[in-house]
DNA sequence: GTCTATAATAGGATAGAC
DNA sequence: GTCTATCCTATTATAGAC
């Protein structure tokens, strides 16, 4: 994350850490040109549209940017020796996603203003799920130790371990404001792949 | 729901449409005045401390409303005759507890504007989830049928069923703005619950 | 208990000098 | 490209008549 030190980069980064803790209605142009160190004028010679200008960028770099962390990499191969061990790294890359305060905070707000927003800026998240889940599905598919009898189970399978990662996103960063992750709640996550797996694994470990 | 037309319950009743639909600081007291049909002077009798005390009003009897609703029932009985049909009976009254048009509005302000309420407002939700889990756990230790080892795997399976559940109360209320529970997203639960349930379920049925 | 009128302030946005 | 000064409107909240 490199700290631009152009007078545009930091009313986007004011602006966001303001929205984000205060909300869009809430953070007045004051306020951003007082934390950005710039006057009245400055702000509308950078974003001649206004607050509602500044909020679209910082949207829009934010799901550009989670999009890229978010492509997440699963090896298909079928000779994985943990697949408990995988999920739990596919769990680590999507949390990481909104790890930075950067990416958390614009997170926050691209839910908490959604009805300023597009439906397309507003439904990245789930689009985003739904395309790793059906990698994941088509993952499990390849994986012979997996006692799956259809594409069908697979496809359930993989949605209710996006589900199992999805309430643990929300609870923590939409709920609790909770950016760091607890060994706890990790833990709990951990238990509940392993229960769910378990059962569905050929005894030829 | 008895529409009460007192003064008070008609400014609750429209200044909660409005906060839900376009969020609470970008509702001005004109707007609630004009549409609960008084005048300037009325809401600060009925609320001295202005907005913010309406928005409180409005959360806490939220809040109550979906406790009362969310107190489900779990037939406790070890001579359950189909478990997954207790399951979506239990997924429709959580979804139900948000139907209505006041539940859904108070829901949906109560989560975006979490930043002006106190954490004992805001981390309703996950309680009450957290509590018709810990019932569900019980519940699952009491079915024989279930090939459960431990009070462990109880548990296991009832926070993946509350996963479940809860991602789509998120996605469908929170990001979709979708109301109303459609015949395929219901469907899709109900596979998730059976691929769930069915390799633990002993074979004897 | 409800009204009208208005005070006091803060909001977004712009003009024009430098 | 950045500043100061300011316009215009909308905001919350109150005073005082009825």
């Amino acid at each position: 994350m490199i700290k631009n030190d152009q007078p545009k980069d930091k009313i986007i980064d004011v602006a966001r850490k303001l929205f984000a803790s205060r909300g869009f209605e809430a953070t007045t142009t004051r306020m951003i040109n007082k934390a950005a160190g710039i006057s009245e004028g400055a702000l509308y010679y950078h974003f001649p549209h206004g607050k509602q200008e500044i909020l679209d960028t910082i949207v829009q770099q934010g799901i550009e940017s989670r999009v890229s962390l978010l492509a997440v990499s699963l090896t298909n191969s079928t000779t994985v020796t943990d697949i408990e061990t995988q999920m739990m790294t596919l769990f680590d890359q999507l949390w990481q996603a909104f790890q930075s305060e950067t990416s958390y905070q614009s997170f926050i707000i691209t839910i908490r203003e959604r009805m300023l927003l597009s439906d397309e800026q507003s439904h990245w998240l789930i689009d985003a799920i739904q395309q790793i889940q059906a990698r994941l599905s088509q993952a499990f598919q390849n994986v012979e130790k997996l006692a799956l009898n259809d594409s069908q189970a697979a496809d359930n399978l993989a949605m209710i371990v996006m589900s199992i990662f999805q309430k643990v996103l929300y609870d923590e960063l939409l709920i609790k404001n909770q950016r760091r992750l607890s060994a706890d709640v990790r833990e709990r996550v951990r238990q509940q792949i392993h229960f769910l797996l378990a059962p569905i694994q050929t005894t030829t470990n």
